[in-house]
DNA sequence: CTTTTATGAATGAAGG
DNA sequence: CCTTCATTCATAAAAG
């Protein structure tokens, strides 16, 4: 499904101004449909995960709660269940996100390479403008890839090193998860619902919000 | 139910751009927006509406089967783990970085949208004694707050700007303007509204557009 | 198609 | 205040 949009986003250039979005729904011979900014289409999508958490674990928590099987309960899972949930960042927002065509990760690597450590405002400029002539691209993706560039090299050292120090000390075999097991112990989080943990759907907020919606 | 709707979602949103392509954009290097037909619209708020009574009912179901006021467990999940977790008897304080609350988050908006500019010291207590009631937090939590939100409120103004600048490019004798040391920063990428302030259960703005259907 | 991984982006916090 | 860093989240891409 993604695939028609990529390639559309190859050739074209976003932008979301309201009103130019405004403008073109109105313009649209003859055709009117209702237009949602990108901002409003954000808030959508993270109020309905909301409901998405808030259902899960409330469900969790009945399922725990109850030994017996409810038809009722039994539904309501099917319907939370439903891929609905997972498939609402896709459909309705549609948020996608810049990926760097393999020219521009090249010129980028060899940035990071030689002008190490220096994505200055103007630097980024200009390295944006020369990325622009080989895709779709804008200063925020350079300034984002610039910091998650340097973020990760630095930690894959540091775990390098702690690995290499711990093979010394006491000849550690576990040289091979070095990626991502690596703080692992201090902050586990054997959370099951990721985000649930923001949530108090017992506010009355929230209560209210459902009315609202009805 | 869903895949009926990814189905419809999918077909009807690309119709849409294609007309509105050919009707607008197509001429000036491709405009892309994202609309809902109607029937998108009144399906959504079908959906929403349906997660509204799913977890009205689940939280019925639930009151009904906890012989024990679930205010506690409610506290905990909206802190940092599922009362299940915390009952494993785990690390309580596995979160080093504080998350504000889907209610806080809405407090904290509403002050900032009134908020006359800088949070005075007193304000921020105040501010922390009132949101304290919907959650950890700290005073140091509400100046970063404000201060993040500050700066990137800012920073995305800047962006939008840009990008409108960018889009009226008829005026090419504004090469003297200041405008032009900004220019790069264009073509930003779809999602560039990080406007996360606007997620709150009651959003105005999510209503006025679901009303807007009816 | 489902699961895993890689990585772009969001954001709380710290430094100056 | 502005910039930078560290961590986390979400998702495109890869693997199974």
């Amino acid at each position: 499904m993604m695939m028609d949009w990529d390639k559309q986003q190859q050739q074209q250039q976003q932008q979301q101004q309201e009103e130019l979005m405004n403008g073109n729904a109105s313009g649209n011979g003859g055709m009117f449909v209702k237009v949602m900014t990108d901002e409003q289409m954000e808030i959508l999508r993270k109020q309905i995960a909301a409901y998405a958490t808030i259902c899960e674990q409330l469900v969790d928590m009945h399922k725990s709660l109850t030994s017996h099987p409810d038809l009722s309960g039994a539904r309501l899972g099917n319907l939370y269940c439903d891929p609905f949930v997972t498939s609402v960042g896709h459909k309705i927002t549609g948020r996608q996100r810049w990926t760097p065509t393999p020219v521009q990760l090249q010129i980028l690597e060899r940035m990071f390479e030689q002008g190490n450590g220096t994505p200055s405002k103007q630097k980024i400029k200009d390295i944006t403008s020369e990325l622009a002539q080989h895709g779709q691209i804008s200063e925020t993706n350079v300034y984002n890839w610039f910091q998650n560039r340097r973020a990760r090299s630095k930690r894959k050292q540091q775990v390098t090193a702690t690995n290499n120090a711990e093979s010394e000390a006491e000849t550690e075999v576990e040289s091979a998860n070095e990626k991502k097991t690596k703080s692992e112990d201090f902050q586990s989080q054997p959370n099951s619902a990721p985000r649930a943990e923001d949530l108090c759907f017992q506010n009355p907020e929230v209560s209210s919000a459902m009315h609202s919606v009805d």
